[in-house]
DNA sequence: ACTGATGCGTC
DNA sequence: GTCGGAC
DNA sequence: GTCCGACGACGCATCAGT
């Protein structure tokens, strides 16, 4: 017996995931696109894990899900490619320079690394990674601060990329990237963990559905967003937390093991009220009524804006369906109080001057473009925004094609575009029509400068493509004093609405 | 101490 | 944030 | 309907280089 339990012991301490494992996981997810199939690879690791090591469980997900700790700690990694590739660039003797072109080729930075180690010879077998090993490098990553912090990230990044064996190196760049690209996120990997621990049974656990919200103690109120974005982030001691945070919960997504997702949100709104207490000022449920019709609602969202809420959550069987503007997940929609005053999408009809190589599934297509409206006075274009989405597949590949016949050594004289500087030029020879949500001061882009703003120009907020304007010509395009005339459109409209809600009074909604 | 570049979160 | 694609 | 990953603007924090 004794030996037994020893045994167990030293099993449940000594034994370590094999990062390798992991990646074996990663790439079985990587070759299907089905998400049963998917949620099934990392639940049959999970029991694996839960059973053998279920220390490095916490890991493994996190590793799952790209993350180095929960949200609220705010660790960050603080690298990007230009660091990555200098750390693979470093550890397989290879330039920045052909690592560059490969990128552009191959489209994925773990690609690249992927061949660049295998390309290497090596003299000796490394010795094999683990997942906590694995880990607590990317923590120590993030840790790294200050003078010199960048040189001892790539460092560390170097060494864990010559420890690497097999496929690891692909997956651990791409986890520096912050992008696994596998086809796997969070609501599988929610799924998962549900079904591994449902497989063991004997756990205790729930997990809700939360906001965090900044609150005034004083005042038992909520304060506006611009407060709770205003917390220090990093290094904060308790003693000096200026802004309280209260957390609200609106839905409890699993309880003592058992998933209550596929359940009715009454259910499961009965199933948080009553396990869970409120604390005072710390956590609390948020209010919420059952309405049976719009009246109702556009009262209880009226309250909402009063209270300082962002909005109401409505389930969407419950609400007119010619009411969806926004779909969000778990059949629930946003309402916020600018869709009601009519947030319109505006159209423009804009050039195109340039464009941007794609990455993952648009590696070999242009991924973005950079548009341009006219300008009369000088006769020039100045860019107005990036666009990369809107376009079908499909689309994407003949627009490639097509301005693939259209590139230019250099810029034009006459186009202005601020710090938007493309990957590859064109011609001004098609006009697109785009779509946006509004017009935006921007520190980049040159649309309009000097009539809105002395030195900035304007830019679009969400911009996607709708059509090509082959009956416009790019002279034809939306001119900057359209682009200007529009913003300050917007602007009159905000103004009155800032007006009216100085008035105090609640007038009847006019929409 | 300042600037520009980069990373990252939010919408 | 928007969008299209795969399921 | 759901999930995923292409891509957008912008503001803030951080770091390297001066």
């Amino acid at each position: 017996m004794i030996v037994i339990v020893i045994i167990f012991f030293f099993y449940n301490f000594k034994i370590s995931v094999p990062y390798a494992a992991l990646c074996k996981t990663f790439e079985n997810i990587e070759n299907t696109t089905k998400r049963i199939k998917i949620q099934d690879y990392l639940t049959k690791l999970l029991v694996a894990i839960i059973k053998l090591s279920p220390d490095n469980l916490l890991e493994t997900i996190y590793l799952c899900l790209n993350r180095i700790c929960p949200e609220y700690e705010g660790l960050e990694l603080g690298i990007g490619e230009t660091i990555l590739i200098k750390a693979i660039g470093e550890a397989t003797g290879r330039s920045a320079k052909s690592i560059k072109i490969d990128i552009e080729k191959q489209g994925d930075l773990g690609n690249v690394a992927q061949t660049s180690k295998s390309n290497q010879k090596t003299l000796f077998k490394p010795k094999p990674l683990t997942v906590p090993a694995v880990f607590k490098g990317l923590k120590e990553i993030a840790m790294f601060t200050g003078n010199q912090s960048q040189t001892r990230k790539i460092n560390k990044i170097k060494g864990l990329l010559i420890a690497c064996n097999g496929n690891e190196p692909k997956y651990l760049i791409r986890s520096l990237e912050g992008k696994l690209r596998i086809g796997l996120a969070e609501q599988t990997v929610l799924m998962s963990i549900g079904q591994a621990i449902i497989a063991k049974s004997d756990v205790t656990s729930f997990v809700l559905d939360c906001e965090a919200v900044a609150w005034d103690k004083e005042n038992n109120c909520i304060l506006p967003f611009q407060v709770l974005s205003t917390r220090k982030r990093k290094n904060v001691e308790t003693g000096d937390i200026a802004v309280q945070v209260c957390v609200f919960a609106f839905d409890c997504l699993y309880l003592n093991g058992k998933s209550l997702i596929k359940k009715t949100f009454k259910e499961r709104r009965e199933a948080l009220h009553n396990n869970f207490v409120p604390i005072e000022g710390e956590f609390t449920f948020a209010k919420n009524i059952n309405a049976s019709n719009i009246e109702e609602i556009q009262s209880f969202l009226e309250q909402s804006v009063n209270d300082s809420c962002e909005g109401l959550m409505i389930k969407t069987l419950e609400v007119d369906s010619s009411y969806e503007p926004s779909k969000r997940s778990r059949n629930w929609l946003k309402v916020k109080k600018d869709y009601i005053s009519g947030g319109i999408g505006d159209s423009l009809d804009l050039v195109v001057i340039g464009a941007y190589t794609g990455r993952g599934k648009r590696t070999g297509s242009y991924g973005g473009y950079l548009l341009a409206c006219y300008d009369n006075e000088n006769e020039e274009y100045q860019s107005i925004c990036k666009i990369g989405t809107g376009f079908s597949d499909e689309q994407l590949e003949k627009h490639t094609e097509f301005f693939k016949q259209h590139i230019i050594n250099k810029p034009k004289p006459y186009y202005r575009v601020g710090d938007a500087k493309p990957d590859i030029w064109f011609d001004a020879v098609q006009v697109w029509e785009v779509k946006c949500a509004d017009l935006s001061i921007s520190p980049v882009h040159q649309a309009a400068v000097g009539l809105v703003d002395p030195v900035k120009g304007i830019s679009l907020r969400f911009p996607r493509f709708l059509r090509i304007r082959d009956d416009k010509t790019p002279e034809m395009a939306t001119t900057s004093e359209q682009v200007a005339d529009m913003y300050n459109q917007q602007v009159v409209i905000s103004k009155n609405n800032a007006a009216n809600q100085n008035g105090g009074v609640d007038d009847d909604f006019e929409y």
